[in-house]
DNA sequence: CTGAAAGCGCTAACAG
DNA sequence: CTGTTAGCGCTTTCAG
């Protein structure tokens, strides 16, 4: 590979005529521009980012931390990260922490080293008090999963209203004995999402039993399976199930299908709109999360924050996706 | 940010020597390292990988090209080399080209720009020509699909094979008119399955017929509906179908269960098991790939191509997944 | 309009 | 065992 030496040796100038050219700054003669274009042309070159970079101190890649990235849910998200970054001429590097926090200190000094220009955090098993710490120097975007009263900025949507108008929706149909699959409270989305049910429940004088709230540790399919199996268990099984997660809700309907006989319809509601969510069998009903866009805006404000400009936390708009699955 | 030159001065220390301690290289006094040591906690220094990824010319960092991330299939892969890269000090780089050639020219003008150190590309659509002309200079493997008779190390499953015995399960539990849900054929994979498809069909003297290959043009859900739908509308309904990936064999199982109605049951088989074909309803019949250890494989045969080893290519055992979808 | 030269942060000869 | 120094490839003053 040729370096900007060779090209300009190649082309008759200096080196600092190769470079305006590259960065088509200040004016060159179209002539000496041509020269340098065919020396470029002749030698195959391409600038050296690492140069690049090590000089203007700034490496055109975000990276874009989640827990793992075999949920779906935030596939859509990095595609729209993806989208806006390519368009804007960075890259992303994809960091799956799988919630390890040596991993995550590996991408925290990725940031600290200029090796990487900011950070997007999907993962909500982040450690908070570094993060902020890191937002102090570097420009740090939440997307999803936030920290309220925090002072990063971050794109979702109202976990609690949108669970309450789910909760509300399979009131309405009908169903009173409601339960709910929830991963761990320890995350923000999962206890404004139960604090959504239980508003719901409260408003219609529903009662709010424990055993018809069951916390997963995870959000794989199995789990939704497993806690399904257990609301199944139970001496008085609920009519309807709200599950925080699509991924968790297909395990439910998984248990439905090939489980225990009940003695009646279970609705089911999930959560995110996975492209799955379409394919089961019966279709998901569901609360949508605009996620391709959120990835769009979260990139967008990394950007706006890199360029050292303030940024505003955004708050996004859900929608109630009626499928089969509550139709019974 | 602190740097080098500012931790050489708070110890007393030259350069050189901050950096010995940083690679513990050769000897240094405890003593010295010591100094150093505190300087480093002092100033809180992280060393800046851009000068040292200049000025060693490598940056740690492989990519990882794959047309879109919202396959399953390739997210179980991707595990497996991010595991494997991250254990050797290595990060990954997605590069989702969308199946562009303008993605694709950013990511190799990358590895020739020593941005990064070498690529694993899983993508089918590649323009080998340009891959190829990369792998002479720079390391490169290829995972799941390859080129026949290439000069790239690669890591795969013998599709031929496993289509072959797939299809010949689908005989043996009785099927006689046996569907082909393929994807594009420009795909070597894809032609590889359609060959043992058709070697089972000859082998048991049963037609090959045009009308029940169908081929689609991607790899989403939507189009394996949309392919079972051709399928059901034919006047000879076929009693089974072979689709070449899980996704597209999910697609035909929605369009089975909520669609035309058929005279009798209808067998599906997929190609890959992703963690969705043990949740649908049905549960799906499949041929696994060892997704995850395929990856792991693909990232140290690239590390192994990094120190300037030679490479071998392998072949991967698959599996049959016996499930439901195909017991009647 | 163009060239010379400094310097981004680091490592590795080479000397001492 | 440690310091001096050159140089990785690039951009950007500063002169001319």
């Amino acid at each position: 590979m040729a370096n900007i030496q060779q090209i300009a040796q190649h082309a008759g100038v200096s080196v600092a005529t190769v470079s305006r050219v590259l960065n088509n700054a200040t004016s060159v003669t179209p002539e000496t521009r041509r020269k340098v274009e065919v020396a470029i042309k002749a030698l195959n070159y391409q600038p050296s980012m690492l140069g690049r970079n090590l000089r203007n101190s700034e490496s055109r890649l975000m990276l874009v931390l989640l827990p793992s990235i075999s949920n779906p849910f935030y596939t859509e998200i990095i595609n729209g990260i993806q989208n806006t970054a390519i368009a804007n001429n960075y890259n992303i590097l994809l960091c799956e922490t799988d919630s390890k926090p040596e991993r995550e200190n590996i991408y925290f000094n990725m940031v600290k080293n200029k090796l990487a220009d900011g950070i997007i955090s999907m993962d909500p098993t982040v450690n908070m008090q570094k993060l902020n710490e890191l937002s102090k120097d570097h420009p740090v975007i939440l997307c999803s999963e936030y920290e309220q009263g925090g002072s990063i900025p971050y794109v979702t949507v109202d976990s609690e209203v949108a669970a309450y108008q789910a909760v509300k929706h399979l009131i309405k149909l009908g169903n009173e004995k409601i339960a709910l699959i929830n991963s761990d409270e320890k995350f923000l989305y999962a206890r404004l999402r139960r604090a959504g049910y239980e508003r719901a429940l409260k408003e219609f004088k529903l009662p709010i039993r424990d055993e018809w709230i069951y916390n997963t540790k995870e959000l794989e399919f199995e789990h939704g399976v497993q806690a399904m199996r257990m609301l199944l268990q139970l001496e008085e099984q609920p009519n309807a199930v709200f599950a925080v997660s699509d991924t968790l809700a297909i395990g439910a309907l998984k248990a439905l299908n090939n489980g225990i006989k009940v003695d009646h319809p279970i609705a089911i509601m999930g959560f995110d709109n996975i492209s799955f969510s379409s394919m089961t069998n019966p279709t998901l009903t569901t609360v949508a999360q605009p996620m391709y866009k959120m990835g769009c805006l979260a990139a967008e404000m990394l950007m706006s924050s890199m360029k050292g400009e303030k940024v505003e936390s955004i708050v996004m708009d859900h929608e109630l996706i009626i499928r089969e699955s509550t139709m019974l």
